[in-house]
DNA sequence: ATTTGTATTACCCATTTGGCTAATTTTTAA
DNA sequence: TTAAAAATTAGCCAAATGGGTAATACAAAT
């Protein structure tokens, strides 16, 4: 069976320390490398490229975050696995929007690390439980579960609406009125309200409140 | 090491027979049961819960996506793997928000597959690469890679507004107005007006619309 | 040349909304 | 125990909203 091959990105000096000493002691492992900042890992990367890095967030210089996405850009085929003690929702989205494969917390039993190891280096992704609700919580809620109308496409709504009704639509979810909308356009009070009740009518909702978060729930502004 | 239960729901018969007979092989791997609709798993999950269910998505009556939310609310401890030649991008998010833990193409062989299945048994999720772009794609994107403004944050509205507040807001972001929202939570409208006031003057923003859009935009709701 | 679709404006009317103050009860925290 | 915060209800009022119909103008397509 191949070695997974590996990085180490950690700051400071004890954990590097142990985290490279019980890895080592896994035969699947091979443990190419330590580092205390993100750019040593980086050139080592440039010279040869581990499967996996672990990668710490609070590191001098360049964090974590910027770190995968550097290395994910350069090298996408290596998976890199946060393992942090850091839980907040933003930072866990930055991670996996940088591209992140697994976010671990530093309180991982080792043997469970190496399991993670393994299941990214398959392709897989892991998130540690008590963050695991965030990646969730960014997948949009569907209309329904039928097939059909399961969401509402971005290209259906721009085809439904007229050209200036899409410029409406746009000023409604800045959260203006129909006077605002009106004035910022160019354009009567009355007119600017048939264009929101048109909007409403086409995009069968009840009122511009929903129309507004059906755009925005479409993506499309 | 234990096996790893398993329920295969795949209206073709045909399919079903090939994945049983092959899965069958497999010592790490328990087939407990194979049916062609969804209402017959769950109804086996009633008498003896499987660690995995492998889930076809178009089935007669209730189709995949509606299975799977019915079945991770009632046991959320058995993950859904989904095995389906559906490739579009409402479905698989559906799918993801219903709670499945992986999304295989039905082109997938089969050691392929129990690898999968291992992996998610593990706790981690697995999308296969033709479509692993579309969860990627539904994280937001961070403001910047600094820890300190990643993005608006959500904690801070969750904070500023009470248990109540939030309540309310959630049923005016599904667009209810004062009084359906008086009516969901069993109070009056005067209640429910004075809620959506309070929300309104806390966001600091001029009415309930843009109370809306900035809940979605913060991935509030 | 005529139809069609869109944009524009207008009016009426019932309902909803948002701002304001104020009182009572419940819950929470100091 | 007392004080503060939150939840509840109420009433008043001006403004905004949404539904309906309808007329005019203009451009593009048939």
């Amino acid at each position: 069976m191949e070695k997974i091959s590996l990085y180490l990105v950690e700051d400071y000096f004890l954990s590097r320390a142990s985290y490279k000493y019980s890895l080592e002691k896994f035969e699947q492992i091979e443990f190419l490398g330590d580092f205390e900042n993100a750019q040593s890992c980086i050139d080592a990367m440039d010279k040869k490229q581990a499967d996996i890095i672990l990668m710490d967030l609070g590191l001098e210089n360049m964090n974590g975050i910027e770190a995968t996405k550097i290395i994910k850009q350069k090298y996408p085929n290596t998976k890199v696995i946060i393992l942090t003690s850091h839980e907040s929702e933003n930072e866990v989205l930055a991670c996996l929007y940088a591209g992140a494969s697994a976010y671990a917390l530093k309180d991982i039993p080792i043997e469970k690390l190496v399991e993670v190891i393994k299941a990214v280096n398959f392709g897989a992704n892991w998130y540690d439980p008590h963050i695991a609700h965030i990646p969730f919580n960014s997948i949009p809620k569907p209309q329904s579960y039928e097939f059909n109308n399961l969401y509402p496409s971005s290209d259906e709504i721009k085809n439904l609406l007229t050209e200036r009704e899409l410029e409406v639509l746009k000023l409604l979810v800045e959260g203006k009125s129909n006077i605002e909308i009106a004035q910022e356009i160019s354009i009567s009070a009355h007119t600017a309200k048939a264009h929101v009740c048109s909007i409403i009518s086409k995009l069968n909702v009840a009122d511009r409140t929903q129309a507004a978060v059906k755009a925005v729930r479409t993506k499309l502004f």
